[in-house]
DNA sequence: GATGAATGAGGATTCATTCAT
DNA sequence: TATGAATGAATCCTCATTCAT
């Protein structure tokens, strides 16, 4: 259970004391991972040094690893912590009744909530993205990266019943892969460009995906 | 010229010794390039040590800065040497020739060699793409992706002639950001799934532009 | 400000605590100085290791760089902080009052503290006198040389008022050759001996600069 | 015996071809003292690299070891062949014809020669000055010194026959000191200022020395 | 809990020295 | 013999991590 300090393990009914003190604990661990988020955000997670975040955070090296045990640990704390809302936020974008609707306004359903996180919380990009990252977050990154394949597939399924699973599969990722470098398109322009890569996006999907639609969705 | 010995100065005609100890400089280069290109795919070029690529090479730390002023030079002159041949290739590849053919045609022309030299080449790959990357490589990237980003501009200038400046940059981009994430895909899988990923990548441009295409090319 | 820790921001009033350990930092300082004194004047600047003077100073390598960002600033910090005591103590030895008196009192009041300054703080001399020495230092040295070849001039100037510039100048390059080479010869010996080498230079002195006097003194 | 190749006891009778080798033999000494030389006073010892050296001699660094058996023994031969040739230049400039002279003549007798031969071969005293010098160049300067010092005390005892061998040894050595800092002068100027220089150290030694005589030397 | 000094293994780089050719 | 590539110990320095206060 990261971000817990640690030699405590408080399931007792806890006073005013003790719980402003794990208040306290709590914005600790958020502000050494908001910090951490900045500083792998600018030089990735290899260059960043654990006094580098202490620094950020404003606290010292030594009351960093009372919260973590290691640098590893923040990152795959703050990465599981964005993951979380992430998948939050994917369970949205993906709601049934979303699924229904015609591919243009599935994609947008799915596409815009999806992109304005992403542009909201760089370093969940900057974490499951970088190379020279540690098993933990890898670990991570592929439980992102099935978990969403899991679900492009899914919608693909209602719209090709017909598809193999091996066709599926191979959709799924191309359309990931597509999404994921115009993300990067996406995050590196601002305002009217930033709109147009979005728009080109989903042209692209929608050109790729549409020829493949065999079940009608709209009845 | 980086990859030759320090401190030579061989401008006379050199006998049988010198030759073959030229040579085995070579060979040694070489075997270093080698070595660094497989630490750089494992490890990334931040987390490469210098004493893992001599031990890969299997020689001492001194060795390799007999013929590498730095970790640095080690990375510059692989991805040179890639970004040389690379080149080479582009050239070949955007020939005016396969212009002039029909979209599909064309994609097969220009993708078949670069998707070719890159499966061949996945150094290439791991250092015109990781973070962390010191100044000069990152040049190099730099230059290699607008290097690119032209020729797939002029292509599209001629599908596309009254396309904006500004649209034909930000549809080149997207063709780029898609090759790329195709080539991840393409890179990691064998045999018939990497063809299929190959004819995937090519069904997704050919479904992106061939809407856009306004000039006839077949006259 | 060399000789801080790094990353330190103590504007606020500070209890006790962080004043002790800032008297724990400045006695390290102390400590990694003492001990890189000893190391200079045993090995020379260039063969003194920043290990050796660690050990020397029972600290870890790392410790050291905490208090200094690399070998060059050792040197600089203690030949700085050792140069603005020379620099006080000459301010004393040559002070006006000085000047006005008959030349083997004069001798006395100048050579007396800055001989006792150096039989206390050999590194000093150590330091000012190496050769391989990189800029930093060396420009101390250089500094610490001009600023003592202007003092003597001047107090030569109001003895010899009729010597041309280059005549200062030479004579008081070699007022201070003197003074160097018997400041050997003092620190080499102990006791007596030293006494009656510290004599001697004065001799030396006296008998070189009295047939040059032509401005009486003591009216 | 430094400077002669190694594994080779010729004491028999050589014919041509090995004569020829050995004079090749002794060439390549010859250059890489000179070489040693120069980089020795350039940069001193301690900063002087073999590779360097042998690279200044216009030879590769295993021909170097081929004819001295590491670093120290270059400098050692380099210093001990300018200590003979300084020990043959002493015994000229020490005459005893010289010694009877007066003291101005016998300073110019003395000093030229020992002055002239230091600015022909500035390596000399770069080596015979340094610090961070190992064992056994550091025992030549020593001899150096100690033969100089005999040399200086038995002409002084010839002008001062009542005076003490403590006192004989302390003159000596200040004789010797202001020589040697006026020798740094003398090196750093050239054309009339060397020469002022010149006449400086002979006008402080002779106001310094003539007090001192009892014994008259012209009858 | 907080602090920041302390630790020490590890990484890049150099250079005296050796050895295959 | 000459060559210059090869060696590897040693150097400076960094940074994740620990610990006394």
């Amino acid at each position: 259970m990261p971000g817990t300090p640690k030699g405590k393990t408080t399931e007792n009914g806890e006073t005013a004391a003790p719980r402003r003190r794990q208040a306290r604990g709590e914005r600790r661990v958020s502000q050494l991972l908001a910090a951490a988020a900045g500083v792998f955000c600018r030089t990735g997670y290899a260059a960043a040094s654990t006094n580098a975040i202490a620094r950020e955070a404003g606290v010292s090296p030594g009351t960093l690893y009372q919260f973590f045990p290691n640098k590893e640990a923040i990152a795959v704390e703050l990465g599981g912590q964005l993951l979380q809302q992430a998948h939050e936020m994917h369970g949205q974008a993906f709601l049934p009744e979303n699924l229904q609707r015609p591919l243009p306004e599935l994609l947008d359903a799915v596409l815009d909530p999806v992109i304005a996180f992403n542009c909201e919380n760089p370093a969940f990009w900057a974490l499951m993205h970088g190379s020279g990252i540690p098993g933990a977050i890898d670990q991570e990154h592929q439980q992102l990266h099935t978990n969403l394949l899991g679900r492009v597939e899914g919608v693909l399924h209602t719209f090709c019943p017909e598809a193999g699973p091996a066709e599926l599969t191979r959709t799924s990722n191309m359309i990931l892969g597509i999404f994921k470098s115009s993300l990067d398109l996406i995050l590196a322009h601002e305002g009217a460009e930033r709109e147009a890569y979005i728009a080109e996006l989903k042209t692209v999907l929608l050109r790729y995906l549409e020829p493949m639609i065999t079940a009608p969705h709209s009845d």
